[in-house]
DNA sequence: ACTGTACCCTGTAGGC
DNA sequence: TGCCTACAGGGTACAG
């Protein structure tokens, strides 16, 4: 479910109520959700202030005073839901959260200031991990990270090189979160969509025999970064919404040009063509066979 | 090294 | 109304 845009809405969502506060309880409703939750987690995060909350590729980072940093990520259904005299409120996508079952609320956090942070997520693949700040960036999850696609690293030099001598086709390189970390499924589809690129053309066409990027490649670095970039300014985007949205929903989904649009007319003005559905590596794709080349 | 598939888990939509 | 299947924004573990 939440990409790139959709984590960062949510972080920004976060911090103002996190960053300074102290965590006075937790509540670990369950020992796991994808992964078993940390040893000691209750032990190791009372007592402790939120200095900073963080993102890198999808994974939202608080950083505690004591030197350990809590590591989230949403999986497919997470979301955070706040607590605060008596109000709900849940930044990011599922933001009215009137659909939310309790059932699978399964970590509460409590704050100094009375503030409750509430962890939802039915298929419970998002998971918490806790580990020392000094050791964050070695961390099996962090290691072998691409580069953040709206961060200067990310440049048609990079993807070319990245891309050099590989078959894979375009659609599941974007996606590999070792070339470009946060890019999922729906702005992979929308990235190549605006660079008028076939999800299917091989990811060494980003190159040519000595790896000086194609044109094409130049496309796709400014189409990834405007995508993500317009998204995170609508604050994400709200799937499968639910009944009675009142106000901070993502508004992206009335934006995408392809995904979930399958036999729609292709937007490109004059372009006529039919928008299809295909299969990479196991995940759905959109895109305009006319004028994705 | 690179596929493709199965799997983790629950909820929902659509066909019958 | 129910039952069944396919599918869903994530990632990993395999087998080939």
């Amino acid at each position: 479910m939440p990409e790139l845009p959709e984590v960062e809405t949510v972080r920004r969502g976060l911090a103002p109520v996190l960053v300074g506060r102290r965590v006075t309880d937790l509540e670990a409703r369950r020992p796991d959700l994808r992964f078993p939750l940390p040893e000691k987690f209750r032990e190791r995060l009372v007592g402790q202030q939120i200095v900073a909350l963080d993102r890198r590729a999808k994974y939202l980072i608080t950083a505690l005073s004591g030197g350990e940093d809590l590591v989230m990520h949403l999986g497919m259904t997470g979301r955070f839901t706040i607590l605060r005299d008596g109000v709900r409120e849940t930044p990011g996508e599922y933001a009215h959260d009137s659909g939310a079952n309790p059932v699978h609320d399964h970590v509460v956090l409590h704050l100094s200031d009375g503030t409750r942070i509430v962890y939802n997520d039915p298929r419970r693949f998002g998971f918490m991990m806790m580990m020392a700040h000094a050791e964050r960036e070695a961390h099996a999850l962090f290691r072998n990270l691409g580069v953040e696609p709206l961060g200067n690293q990310l440049t048609a030099d990079y993807l070319a090189s990245r891309g050099r001598g590989k078959k894979t086709n375009l659609k599941s390189f974007l996606m590999d979160q070792r070339i470009v970390a946060g890019l999922g499924n729906i702005y992979a589809s929308e990235a190549l969509y605006r660079a008028g690129l076939s999800p299917n053309r091989s990811a060494s066409s980003l190159a040519d025999r000595r790896g000086v990027p194609a044109d094409r490649t130049t496309r796709l670095v400014a189409s990834i970064k405007q995508v993500l970039q317009h998204a995170i300014d609508a604050g994400g985007s709200t799937l499968r919404d639910y009944r009675n949205a009142n106000g901070a929903s993502g508004a992206f989904q009335k934006s995408f040009a392809v995904y979930d649009r399958a036999d729609s007319i292709c937007l490109k003005p004059g372009c006529g063509g039919k928008i299809r559905r295909t299969l990479h590596a196991g995940r759905a794709s959109f895109h305009c066979p006319r004028c994705q080349r």
